[in-house]
DNA sequence: CGACTCATCCGCCATC
DNA sequence: CAGATGGCGGATGAGT
């Protein structure tokens, strides 16, 4: 049987939260055709066999049996209890299976650790929860982890970080597969944004940075951070430690989930976002000041990371057009932790 | 664009 | 032995 592209199967866990667990459920499982949204039916089904018990010990009952989901053309994982509990094997023999049939499968926040415990993220790019990028990548080495983006589409696969990324995730799978108008409509009745621009890692501050990596590693990503406007080589970094090359290649990796250079390059284009949102530099002064020989070489890593161009962003999120969010992400300093956001 | 150069980065293996 | 370290080399990819 050909899964129907309009059936949405959302695997519910047990002791997982609630939230992420109702964000495909949101998105996919209220009728807004009235509103010129796409006509989605949501089918949740059970990940343990079982009814499952949620945040503040809600009990979600009435879900289908696993195998149901071979039905659905758009299977999501929407969280998983924790990272360290492995997932069923029928779970993963299931997602493996609805892949195999062409079904589109989606993993939001710590359901990327599913997708990639079923093999489907194997030479892929994906992403998870920031916090979780360390063990991520030290458990799925064969996947290639970016913990800067808030999702990435890898056509058939698609991963999100964090809890509120899973809307961005959710909205851009409407989009592609029904077009703009469809995910505006969506996007509008939820009240949140049909596109936000940069990565999870704006809602990483550099106190939390340093929390989740403190000793000499996180002084260094300080440091870093810092000086961004330097040419900084990782020979140079690694020096800085007094570690061998190969040894501060691992450790970072370890700790951040990306590669040196990624995760500085990373670094730059949000030092360059904010720049063109708080001043009216010439972008190629911002382009330096952000550690980018020129205008010609952040362009194209800009648009990779926010996906317009540096133009684009200070005309939609610059200038006089001071939102109350969008002045206390410009204020002088550290940047806003994600709970400010996001709650 | 395409060709070229060079840093990066990651698997592999020896060593501590 | 177990685990961390470090050197080597080749694929990759960024910059010119």
């Amino acid at each position: 049987m050909r899964p129907n592209p309009y059936l949405v199967a959302v695997v519910v866990a047990d002791q997982a939260p609630i939230f992420e667990t109702a964000v495909p459920l949101s998105v996919f499982g209220v009728d807004r055709s009235h509103a010129g949204a796409p006509a989605y039916s949501v089918m949740p089904v059970s990940a343990d066999g079982r009814d499952a018990i949620s945040t503040g010990g809600i009990a979600l009952g009435r879900l289908r049996p696993l195998e149901e989901a071979a039905e659905a053309g758009i299977v999501i994982v929407p969280t998983w209890r924790d990272p360290q509990d492995p997932p069923p094997e029928r779970l993963l023999q299931v997602l493996r299976a609805c892949y195999d049939e062409g079904a589109i499968v989606v993993g939001l926040c710590l359901g990327a650790f599913v997708l990639a415990a079923a093999g489907l993220l194997d030479g892929r790019r994906a992403t998870t929860h920031w916090v979780w990028a360390g063990l991520f990548s030290q458990r799925f080495p064969q996947v290639r982890l970016d913990p800067a983006v808030l999702y990435v589409d890898e056509g058939q696969v698609i991963t999100s970080a964090g809890t509120a990324a899973g809307l961005d995730a959710c909205l851009h799978l409407v989009r592609r597969e029904r077009g703009a108008r469809a995910a505006a409509a969506i996007a509008r009745r939820m009240v949140v944004p049909p596109h936000r621009a940069g990565g999870q890692a704006q809602f990483i501050d550099s106190m939390e940075l340093n929390h989740v990596t403190q000793g000499p590693l996180g002084d260094l990503l300080a440091w870093m951070v810092a000086n961004l406007d330097q040419e900084i080589t990782v020979d140079q970094l690694a020096a800085r430690l007094n570690v061998s090359r190969r040894t501060f290649d691992r450790q970072f990796h370890a700790v951040t989930g990306t590669s040196p250079l990624r995760w500085l390059l990373h670094q730059r284009v949000v030092a360059a976002q904010q720049l063109l949102e708080t001043t009216d530099l010439p972008i190629d002064e911002v382009a330096r000041n952000a550690g980018f020989t020129n205008a010609v070489s952040l362009r194209p890593h800009f648009h990779r990371k926010v996906g317009i161009s540096p133009l684009q962003y200070r005309q939609t999120f610059g200038g006089r057009d001071r939102t109350p969010a969008a002045a206390a992400n410009a204020g002088a300093g550290p940047r806003r932790p994600a709970a400010d956001l996001i709650k």
